[in-house]
Order: C-alpha cells, then sequence, then structure tokens
DNA sequence: CTATAATATGAGCATATGCTCATATTATAA
DNA sequence: TTATAATATGAGCATATGCTCATATTATAG
C-alpha cells in the first residue's frame, strides 16, 4: 500500500482512542472490565483508588463508547463497549509481558 | 483467564507505548516513515510543520526505540524500529477508516 | 578555513490532563 | 419522609505536553 497523507479526521480519532489508553488508571479499570463487570465502588476499591477519581475516569470512557453500564438498584454496573479497542489493549498487555526487562 | 491486577512496571510501559501513539504529529510521522524511510526536513516538508516540531518528536520516538536512523552526509534518515507498536498503529488507522462516520 | 545546509537542543508559553476535595444527585430502606 | 448508600459532578491545583523561537552543533562544499 502506497503512503498517503492521512486526513485530520481520521487522525483526530486515532489519536483520541491511543490517548484513551495511555493512562495508567485507565488502563487498570478497563482490563479489570474486561474480565468482570463492577459497580464504581468494587473498582474503587479493587484498584485502592477514591470513587471519585473512578466516576470521572468511566464518565471519560463512556463518552468514548469503550464501556457502558446498567442499572440495578442504586448501583450501575459497567462493562466493556468497544473490544476492538480492548482487544488492542489486551494484545499490547500481553505484549509487554514477553518484552519487558529484554533491553 | 482469569483477571489479575496488573504491575505497575507493566502498566507503566504499556501507558508509555499508548502515549507515543496518542499525539497527531507522532502518528502522522510514523504512518510517513512506515511507507518510506525519510530525513527530518522530507518528514518536516511532507507535514508542513516546522523543522524543530519534528526533531522533537524524532527524538521522543527515537528515545522509545520506535524509530532508528543512519547518517548519511550530513542528513539523517529516519525509519521504523518497532514493527510490533506500527503494527497496532497501522491496524487501529484501517479500523478507524472502516468505522468513522458510523455513529 | 569559511559559509552554508541539515539537524539538534533549550527556554518559554499556552493548553491539556488527572487527581482531590467538597458537594450534588439519585435511589433504596426503614 | 428521612437517613443512608452509591454515584456523579464542579472547582481548583500541580504536573505534563507540544509547539515555537532562537541558537547551538555538525558536516559538507568551495
Amino acid at each position: 500500500m502506497a503512503y498517503l497523507p492521512l486526513e485530520n479526521e481520521l487522525v483526530e480519532n486515532i489519536s483520541q482512542t491511543f490517548k484513551a489508553l495511555s493512562d495508567p488508571t485507565r488502563i487498570r479499570i478497563l482490563h479489570l472490565l474486561f474480565h468482570k463487570e463492577c459497580s464504581v465502588n468494587e473498582i474503587a476499591n479493587e484498584l485502592e483508588m477514591q470513587q471519585s477519581t473512578i466516576s470521572h475516569q468511566l464518565k471519560y470512557l463512556k463518552q468514548l463508547r469503550l464501556v457502558k453500564n446498567r442499572r440495578d438498584k442504586n448501583m450501575y454496573f459497567y462493562s466493556i463497549d468497544d473490544y476492538h479497542v480492548m482487544n488492542l489493549l489486551e494484545q499490547t498487555i500481553d505484549h509487554s509481558k514477553h518484552t519487558i526487562g529484554g533491553l
């Protein structure tokens, strides 16, 4: 495939996706949700972070449609909504596990 | 695979990789180099950006070993050095092309 | 050796990011 | 209805990020 300049909208879109995956807290949240649907407090407890921090990040991830939520009583359960992006993350986690330490 | 908390070093490493891919200028540089080895000025001209900006970003990318360079006379030619990360990017570019506009 | 071309680098600035604290909102249980 | 649990939200702050300008560095051509 020959080189073609990337259009602005496309680049912004890609940038946005990677930016979402570039923060340690969001990486941890997504990785956790990949294995188990969780309420906000469950996530905060598991990751030992403040409820507010988690809530803000979930809002960020939800607005990008990377996660979704459902309500049960007065709790919100969050889960993965974008499996393509999730695949990127898990793929990179696996790769990193094999790579780390090697030079 | 069951859930396992991600170790700090691993998360930092992954975060760093995605951070590198999260900036529009770096995305454009990498995509260009993926198709063609280029000098600093060639990149600056192609992307219509300042030489200084490109040089700074190349230093950033080189330090992460995503690109490498060779010298020819008094020019430096840069090229891709990490094809796994490059694969992540191209994969996402392709996916975005099909996705954009759709909701 | 000197002028010039190509690249690198440092400081400064504006904006973005992520967290915390305090508080608001919403729904349930009593 | 009221107290409480769960979540959401806004303001403020410290740090990170990316660009530009000016200048330094390095190598080549003459």
